[in-house]
RNA sequence: UGGCCCGUCGUCUAAUGGCAGGACACCGGUCUUUGGAACCGGCGGUGGUGGUUCGAGUCCACCCGGGCCAACCA
């Protein structure tokens, strides 16, 4: 295993691991702080518990810490009952913050200050615009705003007025505090933001001290600065807002090290919702019995539905995290609930649509004491309960079969079936009520085939679980589903037309009460907070709100795993199973959706003058017109090639240097560059055609070009004494590369069969190690057509031989 | 539509110019006193077209597709 927080072993990590892989070897921050940062509007669900885990758990990784904040900055929507269920949220998922518990509005009298300070350094200005019209003259993503009339508002005036903001002088929308950017900036947070707005409001924090309150963007980086978090992690939908929050912290003078922002992909899961609206909407129209009704993806209602907050972290971190947003599938979810149940939790029986069997040839009055594992050989715990088993019981109307399917296991008129644990019986006769329905099975049972016992080993088709009639402990079920019967209910909606929404895909079988179900009564004495597998159907829980001393109610926190039903062979949804829900339970891969094959397209045409340029670079240089084209755009490069171009050494000089150049300024310059300009790299046009030059003589590969280019970057310098310094010349020896060659094959015989097997992708990986072998000096050129001949000449050698 | 970001098996995610790998799902098998679990095997992918390079999922260009931004929300 590679050491999880080297910072050599980046590789296979996620980015975010990456960028702090980089800044710790760059010691650039002395520890790791990150935060958690909710704003205590709402309950939190799934999707937060994902940034719970990384803000936390990363912190933990690095052996940094993590801040829990709240970022209440919003004195209308935020209450306090929200701050103590989200702790307690975070709790449940074992993170623990510590004495670093901390609130946007403990800062507020701090961002006043900064406030002050960006207006002296005429960087804020209040405006006095209505918000009709400062949304006005923002202008659009097409058309750059208008500045308003107080945009130039000499900075005392500014100072006076946001003084007046804060002692409570105007009403609400009279006045704000705007940055003074750019109204035309292409991104359309920069275009003057506001900074404070005035709330006669009261804050669940602040309670009446302030009636002026930061917008998120202000407050936020500043929040991080002053705790001095330095990784800032957010939702992909805040990318926009990073050059602002950089460019708040940057004006006020926070210097490295500070916070910077990275943001990451949201995780969304099938058949359900978890936007704040969508969730207010279910609970508010009484969709849902609540915020913690156990259908809901919020964290209150996993909790209280019985799942395991190690499954939460399992699933999450099996997810992963990657910079675009994913829609999971929830059998991911289930696996991973499933998984963390499987190992932990005791097995007992609950048959949760009871059917009577009477055992007729059972001696009246016997009872017979069952011991019953509570693990199956596959668990490496301990422990068992028993069960009393005597003439009369209970099994699983759906076990019982009248006119079963084709591989059907369980009980049949005449057939055999095992009672799990006990032993096995018989099915004699099936008794009906007036309407003809089954109301209780006769069976006789086997004496010699007990758990256990001698005899026992005999097989029957099926085994089944089942209760004793007279103990069992009548208890009340509930079977949760997805509550959505589709993948996605708003693209459900909008598929469907302008009328829908996504409450017209909810799963009317979200919710199944059994009321009569019965449990063994050995679960009567455990600890409530017990989670069970009900054998055969799937994991439970007693929930923690309805179940009481005198009502034993559980939840079903997630089916187990089924492939019966799944075939669409089973038909007794009588037992719980999901079979009736057969075809669309796993919905077909959806179409894929390709693109139409491509058509050559429009190419944007070049301005009129810009052509001109392009026709003369290609007529010069003989560049192709879409390189010509690239050049033609950038000023600066195209003045870089033309320089380049001139101080290309004599013999050579020509249309073909030029293409040469005109590569490397396009393919190679761009990365080394680092988004400095042209002329602020520490070497010039000279440099790169003198390097250039060596490439074209083949004194040196591209790749040690690329190299010396990458030194040429960094510290500048002259190309020939770079080479000569890091021995870079060429290895064109045929005698040499051929020892090395045969070093290389004899290294991995195993690749070079199956290479001569048609895996010819392994000439990469050959060459790979060749270059590492000649420290990336071998003329690759040469390298590659010996190496193929090699490895073709011993393979027909070869041939002959064995032919 | 201007800007920014993202396209790898059905889904999620690795490969940091050098063997396209893993997990879930799916299919088949072994085992099984849970139609569970476990184990073995299989299916299956770099959106497209050009270019740079000995070598491209990775770099460049264009196209296609998706997301975010025009709240005094966060």
């Amino acid at each position: 295993m590679p050491d999880r927080r080297s910072p050599s072993s980046s590789a296979g990590r996620d980015f975010l691991r990456q960028i702090i892989d980089r800044d710790i070897a760059a010691g650039r921050y002395d520890g790791v702080i990150t935060r958690f940062p909710p704003e205590p509007n709402g309950y939190l669900h799934i999707g937060h518990a994902k940034s719970i885990l990384l803000n936390f758990g990363i912190a933990e990784e690095y052996g940094g810490r993590c801040h829990l904040r709240f970022d209440d900055t919003n004195p209308e929507t935020e209450e306090a009952e929200f701050v103590e269920a989200i702790k307690e949220d975070v709790r449940w998922l074992g993170f623990d913050w510590g004495e670093h518990l901390y609130h946007a509005a403990d800062y507020f009298g701090q961002m006043y200050g900064f406030a002050e300070q960006l207006i002296r350094n005429g960087k804020a200005y209040v405006d006095s615009q209505d918000e009709a019209a400062i949304r006005e003259s923002r202008g659009t993503v097409t058309e750059p705003g208008i500045p308003g009339p107080d945009r130039e508002r000499p900075v005392e005036e500014n100072l006076a007025l946001f003084r007046g903001m804060r002692d409570g002088a105007f009403a609400e929308g009279e006045y704000v505090l705007r940055a003074k950017i750019d109204l035309a900036a292409p991104n359309m947070l920069m275009r003057d933001p506001i900074l404070y707005r005035i709330r006669h409001a009261s804050h669940h924090r602040s309670g009446d001290e302030w009636c002026i309150y930061p917008m998120y963007d202000y407050a936020h980086c500043l929040e991080d600065a002053i705790e001095k978090v330095t990784h800032s992690f957010c939702t992909l939908e805040f990318e926009n807002n990073r050059e602002l929050y950089d460019w708040i912290l940057d004006e006020l003078g926070f210097e490295e090290p500070r916070p910077h922002q990275y943001e990451f992909g949201k995780g969304l899961i099938n058949y359900t919702v978890t936007s704040k609206r969508k969730l207010l909407r279910l609970v508010r129209g009484g969709l849902v019995a609540g915020w913690d009704d156990p259908r809901l993806p919020t964290l209150t209602a996993l909790r209280r539905r019985g799942v395991p907050p190690e499954a939460l972290l399992a699933f999450w971190g099996r997810v992963g995290v990657a910079r675009a947003d994913a829609r999971i599938d929830v059998g991911t979810l289930e696996f991973a609930i499933r998984d963390e149940l499987n190992r932990k939790a005791p097995r007992v029986f609950a048959v949760l649509d009871p059917l009577k069997v009477v055992l007729t040839d059972w001696e009246p009055g016997r009872t017979r004491d069952l011991d019953a594992p509570y693990f199956p050989h596959d668990v490496p715990l301990e422990g068992s309960r028993t069960i009393p088993f005597s003439g009369e019981l209970f099994i699983e109307r759906g076990d019982f079969s009248e006119d079963p399917p084709p591989g059907f296991k369980r009980l049949v008129p005449g057939g055999e079936v095992r009672l799990r644990y006990g032993c096995i019986i018989r099915c004699v006769r099936a008794v009906r009520d007036r309407k003809g329905r089954v109301v209780e099975l006769h069976c006789t049972h086997n004496p010699d085939s007990w758990h256990g016992e001698l005899g026992s080993g005999r097989r029957v088709p099926g085994t089944i679980h089942w209760v004793p009639a007279a103990e069992a402990v009548p208890c009340e079920v509930r079977l949760y589903d997805r509550l959505f019967s589709v993948p996605d209910p708003d693209a459900a909606a909008a598929a469907r037309g302008e009328e829908s929404t996504f409450l017209d895909f909810l799963n009317p079988d979200s919710l199944e009460v059994r009321e009569g179900a019965l449990v063994e009564p050995s679960v009567v004495g455990d600890p409530r907070e017990s989670r069970y597998q009900f054998e055969r159907t799937g994991y439970f829980w007693r929930d923690p709100v309805d179940d009481s001393a005198g009502r034993l109610v559980f939840n079903r926190i997630v089916t187990l795993r089924d492939v019966w039903s799944r075939r669409g062979a089973g038909l007794g949804k009588g037992d719980g199973s999901r079979a009736a829900e057969g075809a669309d339970r796993q919905p077909r891969p959806q179409e894929r959706r390709r693109p139409e094959p491509t058509s050559p397209g429009t190419r944007r045409r070049l301005p009129d003058e810009l052509q001109v340029r392009a026709d003369e670079l290609v007529r010069r240089f003989g560049l192709t017109e879409v390189d010509a084209e690239i050049l033609a755009r950038d000023d600066e490069r195209s003045r870089f090639l033309e320089a380049a171009a001139e101080a290309y050494p004599e013999p050579g000089r020509g249309p073909e240097s030029g293409v040469a150049l005109a590569n490397w300024i396009i393919h190679e310059l761009p990365r080394v560059r680092d988004g400095r300009a042209l002329e602020h790299l520490p070497f010039g046009p000279a440099e790169l055609a003198g390097l250039v030059a060596l490439v074209d003589q083949e004194a040196i590969s591209s790749s040690a070009g690329a190299e010396v280019l990458a030194v040429l970057a960094r510290e500048g310098g002259e190309p020939a004494e770079i080479v000569r310094r890091l021995d870079l010349f060429q290895m064109r020896d045929a005698d040499s590369l051929e020892h090395v060659i045969s070093s290389v094959l004899a290294a991995s015989p195993g690749k070079v069969g199956q290479y001569r097997g048609g895996k010819e992708g392994l000439l990469g990986y050959f060459m790979g190690q060749l270059m590492a072998r000649t420290g990336g000096k071998a003329d690759p050129a040469l390298a590659a057509r010996m190496l193929k001949d090699r490895l073709r000449g011993e393979s027909a050698e070869e041939a002959a031989r064995d032919g």
